[in-house]
DNA sequence: CGGGACTCCTGCCAGC
DNA sequence: TGCTGGCAGGAGTCCC
């Protein structure tokens, strides 16, 4: 499900109960999602108070105040392809810790559970368990295994089209491939790494070091921050049955041009071309070889 | 070293 | 109707 503009979406729904909010009850409902859940993750959690919530690439961040005996700690969170949250409100049946039967946080793929201060419970549930969570101090956490390497925020100053061409340079990949490693850009999926070549003309099997030029490399990172802003404005995409913390649907995918289209006519006008689908390393890749060169 | 195949897990859906 | 194989938004690990 999850790639940046549906991780930013569900951050945004997170912040209301989590900004400002103190844990007052953690429970792990099994000793491990994708990776084991660090040592005395739910005690180390307990008691905290969260200061603000952040996203980079797919990882939610929240940040969590020192304490006496805690330096500053994020809770590192990444919803693989099938981690969702939802928010029961302080009004519901629940007490800290406690699961009666039919309770938010009793369903089958219900992992994790955090109950807040006021009564909010928040409920993490991923069937497939791709995602994981962890826990580390905030001063080391560029050096962390999750980020150290990882490539620069498309919606951020730092990146361009000279900063893509840098990454791009000498790649013998292709393009599909070299976006879709997180050390080239950070967020992109395969959702929107096929919707970004479309929009900047480019076909997924170039090889990644012939989109190094300046001509090229400008029109690529321009369409790749244009779609994840539109994305995240339409709440990011709705596949199966992915939705906001508050049960909304996000509805970008009525805009695909070229995703989950394949037979489709090319949207492009003038075009005339049919949006095919390939396998790329093992994953399905959508684009017009009209209009995609 | 870079690149590609394989792997983890469950659910769903098309096709027989 | 019921089973089976393929496929799904990610990314770490291993092997060449």
């Amino acid at each position: 499900m999850p790639e940046l503009p549906e991780v930013e979406t569900v951050r945004r729904g997170l912040v209301p109960a989590l900004e400002g909010r103190r844990f007052a009850h953690v429970t792990l409902r099994r000793p491990d999602l994708r990776f084991p859940f660090p040592k005395g993750f739910a005690r180390r959690l307990t008691g905290r108070r969260v200061s603000r919530l952040e996203r980079r690439a797919k990882y939610i961040l929240v940040c969590l105040d020192a304490t006496a005996t805690a330096p500053e700690e994020v809770l590192i969170m990444h919803l693989g392809m099938s981690g969702r949250f939802t928010i029961h409100g302080p009004d519901g049946p629940m007490a800290p810790g406690h699961f009666h039967h039919g309770m938010p946080g009793t369903e089958r793929h219900d992992h994790v559970v955090f109950d807040m201060e006021d009564g909010t419970r928040i409920v993490y549930a991923d069937h497939r368990r791709f995602g994981f969570m962890d826990l580390v101090p905030e001063a080391s956490l560029d050096a962390s295994r999750h980020f150290a390497g990882m490539g620069p925020e498309p919606l951020g100053n730092a990146f361009s089209g000279p900063v893509l061409a840098e990454r791009l340079a000498g790649r013998r990949t292709p393009i599909k491939a070299a976006l879709l490693d997180q050390r080239t850009v950070a967020g992109l999926g395969n959702i929107y790494v096929c919707e970004a070549l479309f929009r900047a003309g480019l076909s997924p099997r170039r090889m990644a070091a012939t989109v190094a030029t300046p001509l090229r490399s400008t029109r690529l990172a321009a369409a790749i921050r244009c779609v994840l802003e539109e994305a995240i404005v339409a709440g990011g995409s709705t596949l199966r049955d992915y939705a906001h913390t508050d049960g909304a649907l996000g509805y970008f995918q009525h805009s695909f041009a070229v995703y989950d289209r394949e037979g489709n006519a090319c949207s492009k006008p003038g075009c005339g071309g049919t949006v095919n689908r390939i396998v790329q390393s093992g994953r399905s890749t959508f684009f017009c070889s009209s209009c995609q060169r």
